[in-house]
RNA sequence: GGAGAGAUGUCUGAGCUGGUUGAAGGAGCACGCCUGGAAAGCGUGUGUGCGCGAAAGCGUACCAAGGGUUCGAAUCCCUUUCUCUCCGCCA
């Protein structure tokens, strides 16, 4: 959520640069609920003013044996008055909230303008990608053919966009959780948290899920309770409504979550294999930090994402997404491509933004300003590290043999019982 | 699922027979005194949001959330959520 105070500043500029989103947004909505708003309350806190002293001399009155009947006549009337206000009052805030829910973050001033995806910066790349010297299989294949991968009993059991793992496979999904969690958790100072599964919407608004992209996610109806769409949600929203201390800054959370996404409009797209399913694994990094320190907390966590490819020698590149490209609650993003031979190109594996206070002031995540002594919301970041099911492909696809086989990455072997290949 | 108890500020903890209670006491924090330095001790200060204002400040709201009773609610009533105890069921 934006600052309303600050809309009210300098409305042009925010909504320039708002548009140079994928979008358009305009605050003539915003303002105007604004203004109406403060006019409310300038006619009912007056009144309230009023009915405050007024309650103050009654006792006094009281005391002296006076008649209070017509006092409360008055009153009464003033008292109603004041409830239609306030109602109205009510009715327009809940309207500028939530009229502010739909705005999304303002991207950072200095990331790099553009439309879309081809309008991302490249940063850096590590590795080179693989020459194979044999006709390449792509990791659907790959896995059904060595009985790792189930899609269709997984089709027959759920239906489309959800897959199984097997044998070899179930237990390389395992062993690449459990090296991701021990590397944030051993080399990179993160938390490990086991969060539940399935959140409330208060913390699916606080994070920006809720309302806009509602139909993005998994409703229970009952309950009114959400499966989670990434650990983001149940980290972030950790501290929901809490007041941090400064000195415990950076709090850095790791988790392992599946993750579940209705995908609803991205029909046709990656139907086949790991990339794109309603369930899948991720490996998620959150962190709350000071405003002034939250630009490096990013670098040092796409550096945290990176180490996991690094370690177990898959190439990929970091990418900065342009203003057309960042997601609705993020200032700016680095999404981290693996090379994935099958698509012949890299492939999204982790995505890290630094959210700013976007989120902190959706969930009122705040922290004490050592300065002043003065509250002031936290900046969030969230990065995958990394999504397991597209780790899982790229392992396949980067490591197979020419014979079908699967070379096991020297760092997982050890988690995997002392296996080398899978054939 | 049944019966009961509870939810107060950064934390702890009073108030809950309705009216100077934004809320006692304590802790913490900040500043000052004391000290060679620190601790202890003493003194002072210390909530948040919103509105108006250049500021000082003034006003207003907030005692889990929402509604109700009342001239007036942290205090009374209802609903919901959560926590705890007992019973039942259960991995």
């Amino acid at each position: 959520m934006l600052d309303i105070k600050q809309i009210r500043e300098n409305p042009e500029e925010i909504e320039a640069r708002l548009n140079t989103r994928n979008g358009e947004f305009s605050l003539k909505d915003v303002l105007a609920l604004d203004e109406k708003r403060r006019d409310i309350i300038g006619d009912v806190e007056q009144m309230k003013a009023k009915q405050n002293a007024v309650s103050k001399e009654i006792p006094k009155l009281k005391k002296k044996g006076k008649d209070c009947a017509p006092v409360f006549a008055e009153m009464k009337e003033l008292s109603a008055e004041i409830k239609e206000k306030d109602d109205e009052l009510k009715a327009t805030d809940e309207a500028l909230r939530n009229a502010l829910l739909y705005i999304p973050n303002l991207p950072n001033n200095d990331i790099c303008l553009g439309e879309s995806d081809a309008d991302n910066r490249e940063v850096r790349r590590w590795g080179e990608p693989r020459q194979f010297d044999f006709d390449i299989k792509a990791h659907w294949d790959l896995g059904t053919d060595l009985d790792i991968l189930d899609f269709e009993r997984a089709a027959k059991v759920t239906g489309a966009r959800f897959s199984a793992f097997k044998g070899a496979g179930a237990r390389l999904e395992r062993a690449l959780i459990n090296f991701m969690l021990l590397m944030h958790t051993n080399e990179h100072g993160y938390t490990e948290i086991s969060p539940p599964f399935i959140v409330n919407r208060a913390s699916m608004t606080g994070t920006g899920q809720l309302p806009k992209f509602e139909e993005d996610a998994f409703h229970l109806e009952k309950e009114d309770f959400f499966l989670t769409p990434t650990a983001e949600v149940p980290l972030t929203n950790f501290h929901r409504g809490e007041i941090i201390d400064y000195d415990d800054l950076p709090v850095k959370y790791t988790a392992y979550t599946p993750c579940f996404r209705e995908e609803a409009g991205s029909a046709g797209r990656d139907t086949r294999g790991l990339i794109r399913n309603h369930q899948f694994d991720k490996v998620e990094m959150v962190k709350f930090a000071a405003p002034d320190k939250s630009y490096d907390e990013l670098e040092s966590l796409t550096n945290d994402a990176e180490a996991i490819l690094q370690a177990l020698e898959i190439p990929y590149r970091v990418v900065e997404l342009c203003t057309g490209d960042i997601g609705f609650s993020a200032a700016k993003t680095y999404d981290v491509e693996v090379w994935m031979p099958s698509y012949g190109r890299y492939v999204e594996i982790s995505s890290c933004s630094n959210c700013e206070d976007y989120q902190a002031r959706r969930a009122n995540i705040r922290t004490r300003d050592p300065e002043t002594n003065k509250t002031m919301f936290v900046h969030t970041l969230n990065g995958s590290g990394l999504a397991v099911g597209r780790t899982l492909a790229a392992v396949l696809e980067n490591y197979q043999n020419a014979d079908g086989s699967i070379t096991i990455p020297q760092k997982l072997r050890h988690m995997m019982g002392g296996m080398e290949e899978i054939r």
